[in-house]
DNA sequence: TTGGCCATGTAATATGTTACATGATTCC
DNA sequence: GGAATCATGTAACATATTACATGGCCAA
């Protein structure tokens, strides 16, 4: 998925401005772009441009005005071209499985303190992860099935922050009880 | 991690050619970089004009000649400090997800079919995965320690696909069974 | 004779991230 | 007075991906 279908996804629910929807990628663990994306403007505009969306410009007082994006039927049409292409693959970037790769220079007690803290990291991000999934205002509910589907895609996110989280338990434990070392 | 470090790490396992790290790199589940990656090349001259790395250039008969580059004490420093600093968040990107989270236009039938060939493109990564777990020549071993951690790593890497396999199963028999309807 | 493997590299393009600029308002 | 929120945008930089260029060897 690329920033211009997951903005087409997001405007395809309902409108928002560039501000909106750079909050509300920023804040989600499904839409993985990084926070402050200032891409998002180029790309509204882009869209703009090949008649994928429209915008009204929103003044308000005491607030700077704001150009309330919505998505027109060419962009529908565009979305569900890109949502009955095929499935992506998922694309797992582990930093830490590299820095373990190469840990071998490493003392025991320093490789403990990396999983240690990557125990620590990985539990923050699953309770972050539960406090937005208690939120259900933060997602479209237009059909039973929709409503479906996102408790489907958080639990997607939960379970995988779970089975980390017991692997690095049980690879620290290993580490400390020395037991790879009888391991043949 | 980038990819300079993780061009250190391999090296710091022993000396590869260019052309040798960019198929360890394309082949791998752990290093995330996609194929044809000739940026390779240019992060080996950078890691050389650093002095993190060294080369011989190899003649060979009948094949054209290579450059087989070593890393050097400094390289073994900076890796080192790299491997120590916090460890890194794992980087989820779930194509899939955003696709299904707006799919509420298409039909039953239609997610159904998405869904069917996200598991079969799962599946056939978890075989390659495990076919590729099996050549324990394509990883480091020089301590007991080492081993297990590499046992660890393609472990972390199966048990996700797996855990991506059951929750693809499961939507699928509710969507499939209707149940959703339901849940409420 | 076509395609794949070996081997290195450049160039172009696409995408992602960070920093900067502006300016009013509200809360501490 | 300083920081955060609202709001849009530009510029610079970093990284990633794809295509192209070269050229010999080997196997189907």
């Amino acid at each position: 998925m690329d920033l211009r279908s997951t903005i087409l996804g997001l405007l395809s629910w309902q409108p928002f401005s560039g501000y909106d929807l750079k909050r509300i990628i920023s804040q989600s663990d499904i839409f993985y772009w990084s926070g402050n994306n200032n891409q998002i403007y180029k790309s509204l505009i882009e869209l703009q441009k090949s008649g994928l969306v429209n915008y009204e410009v929103q003044v308000q007082e005491g607030l700077p005005a704001k150009k309330v994006y919505s998505i027109t039927e060419k962009g529908r049409q565009e979305l569900r071209r890109s949502l009955l292409s095929t499935p992506e693959l998922p694309d797992l970037r582990k930093g830490f499985l590299i820095q373990l790769a190469w840990a071998d220079p490493l003392t025991d007690a320093e490789v403990l303190e990396l999983l240690e803290q990557y125990e620590a990291d990985i539990a923050n991000l699953l309770q972050m992860h539960q406090a937005q999934a208690r939120k259900p205002e933060e997602r479209p509910e237009r059909s039973p099935r929709e409503r479906y589907l996102w408790e489907r895609i958080m639990a997607n996110i939960t379970s995988t922050y779970q089975s980390e989280l017991e692997w690095v338990r049980q690879t620290k434990q290993e580490i400390a009880g020395g037991s790879y070392r009888q391991k043949e």
